[in-house]
DNA sequence: AGATTCGTTGCAAGCCCTTACATTTCATTC
DNA sequence: GAATGAAATGTAAGGGCTTGCAACGAATCT
């Protein structure tokens, strides 16, 4: 006949060490706390009886999880995978777990997904870009939970982000091809709804076109869902026109390297005949043929301090606070002078 | 002065909507089991109370998270993000929540999250390759948290799981080059320490090698740590060396892009003079120049069935057993016959 | 010697749900 | 109209940990 196998407790542990439930508490969370002799006794306790203790009556006792969550908008692919990775092993220094999750790019599943990790105790949160309905800050506020968005910055937005200004750096890139004497446009961008990111893109576009005084409907523009088929459509859908443009701007480098492919395809020069440029610097875009200009996203920085800045702030030591930093141009092999 | 915001709790709204804390825990956790109009007004309650379950007392109370652990080895590709996402779809859909955690391909680090997620509440575990120390299956056996493991096909291993054979696709692949005439293998080859599938792939092309005769130590070997820029420095000293492969076969599709690049940059042609295949299909493989030739992994199935499989187990509806999934080749340009 | 401080440790009150079991309600049936 | 059983609801016992406060002895100060 099998015993039920019970877990020990806090109190099996004191019991076996001789001294109170108190005492074992705070030999796991505030080790100096306690006399070394007491400690080293406890951990034997804890030891010989294989005690972990209970995550549920741990939360429910502490009022906090020690765990953050991050929603973004896919897995699917790197341009999330290196900035998250620098905010998990930023977290797990110092003690907090990442719980990650998708939306898919939907307004909808991400709100969904904000409940879901709050409903699960997620301590504070971590969000791409500011744009999301106001009810999602007030839910977020009236249950005590700080988010901090990255991958943006905007002054004019009240939450606080650690990012780079996308519509600067897109404008910079764009002022770039304007200089190597591109008059043509054509700019290929994510959907702009629900994608603060996106939308700022496209106006550095402008920003940069309205210098020279080029008239916004001189750009071509085309909207397509992610991915890289869709960029390859979309270069299809630009080339085959009247009119096709010498520059093709995409919106990020996975819409930029559908394109790339899609040149090869036809037999079109990448950047004999036009060039095309992305956004993020993922690796793909070293490794696309040609390599891809592109806007370099300190993704890596961009994770270490969001995770030093909400752990300061959960911790009471700090408050969230907007941070700059630099998106730098790229400029490989895919973005040259236009044909003459 | 400001009131000290508390959050409402289970009382509040059985109080508010004059019913008992345990009606109010069915019309959320059993809908079906209160009478129509009780709930109508608890759920009402609710609302106006805003009122949000705490999740630790929950835990607590129902001795399960409803949330789900997966270790992968790393999230900086795209290798286990396509299998993760439907893994997590489907864990959704059925009230699951996905947490992961990456290990940077390290035994040890892998260790620390599998006790991390379990401390953490993880009612059951993913695990990529069956590979680790038996003491890990007895501390998962001991907590009752059940595991199991993907991308991976082994029936001499005790351990469920969802995957494929990697031996024998590797082999296959391995038997497609040396139908069309090569002789010189090379195998650039992750890490084979604590990583079962690159052990197994590596056993796949001897496989097929012996079947022909060929000697095993007629393969070139290189065993390099996971990288793009990795796989690029193996194929150079690969072709630099004295008798220089007419197939280079990498162990996984990031390897496999690394060698193509620096074969461009160093104006090597592939197929022309050096053939060279790659494992996983990821997006990287198809956009790729020239298209690398591969071995498609189910991810998306694989995901699936696991996340079907855990959740039977967890409900007591099934046991976890051992499936298998078909790897399928996928010739693309980056394999021809070897140089005459 | 008495007062004060400080480092350790113990006491015990929560924390907020779920659920087995008990009770009440109500429609049916005889 | 009583007996029956199913459905709806209530009662209350945990569940395992943290932490404010108190107690205590030892060290330090006056």
């Amino acid at each position: 006949m099998k015993v039920q196998k019970v877990s020990p407790t806090l109190y099996d542990v004191a019991a076996r060490s001789g001294v109170s439930t108190a005492t074992v508490s705070r030999c796991l969370n505030f080790p100096d706390h306690v006399a070394e002799p007491t400690r080293l006794r406890v951990m034997k306790a804890i030891e010989d009886l294989g005690y972990s203790p209970n995550f549920g009556a741990k939360v429910m006792a502490a009022r906090r999880t020690n765990t953050i969550g991050a929603i973004i908008p896919t897995m699917e692919n790197a341009i999330f995978a290196r900035g998250l990775q620098a905010f998990q092993d930023a977290l797990r220094e110092k003690g907090y777990t990442l719980l990650v999750a998708s939306s898919s790019y939907r307004a909808d599943q991400e709100e969904e997904m904000i409940r879901a990790l709050v409903a699960r105790g997620a301590d504070g949160l971590l969000l791409i870009g500011h744009e999301r309905r106001s009810e999602i800050y007030d839910f977020l506020d009236a249950q005590g939970v700080p988010a901090l968005v990255v991958w943006a910055h905007d002054t004019t937005e009240s939450q606080a982000s650690v990012g780079f200004n996308n519509r600067q750096a897109m404008a910079e890139l764009t002022r770039y091809a304007i200089s190597l004497g591109h008059r043509r446009l054509a700019l290929v961008t994510a959907s702009i709804a629900a994608n603060d990111r996106a939308k700022a893109r496209r106006l550095g576009v402008l920003d940069a076109m309205a210098e020279i005084e080029l008239p916004a409907k001189d750009l071509t523009e085309i909207e397509t869902p992610y991915g890289i088929e869709q960029g390859a459509r979309a270069f299809e859908t630009l080339m085959t026109g009247s009119t096709p443009p010498t520059v093709i701007l995409c919106g990020n480098d996975v819409l930029a390297v559908g394109a790339l492919r899609r040149a090869r395809e036809l037999g079109i020069d990448v950047p004999g005949d036009v060039s095309i440029t992305g956004f993020d610097d993922i690796e793909l875009a070293q490794v696309a043929v040609p390599a891809l200009t592109t806007v370099h996203v300190p993704h890596r920085e961009m994770g270490k301090r969001a995770a030093q800045m909400l752990i300061a702030r959960l911790r009471g030591e700090g408050v969230l606070h907007t941070v700059e930093l630099k998106a730098e141009l790229k400029v490989r092999a895919s973005l040259g002078p236009p044909p003459a």
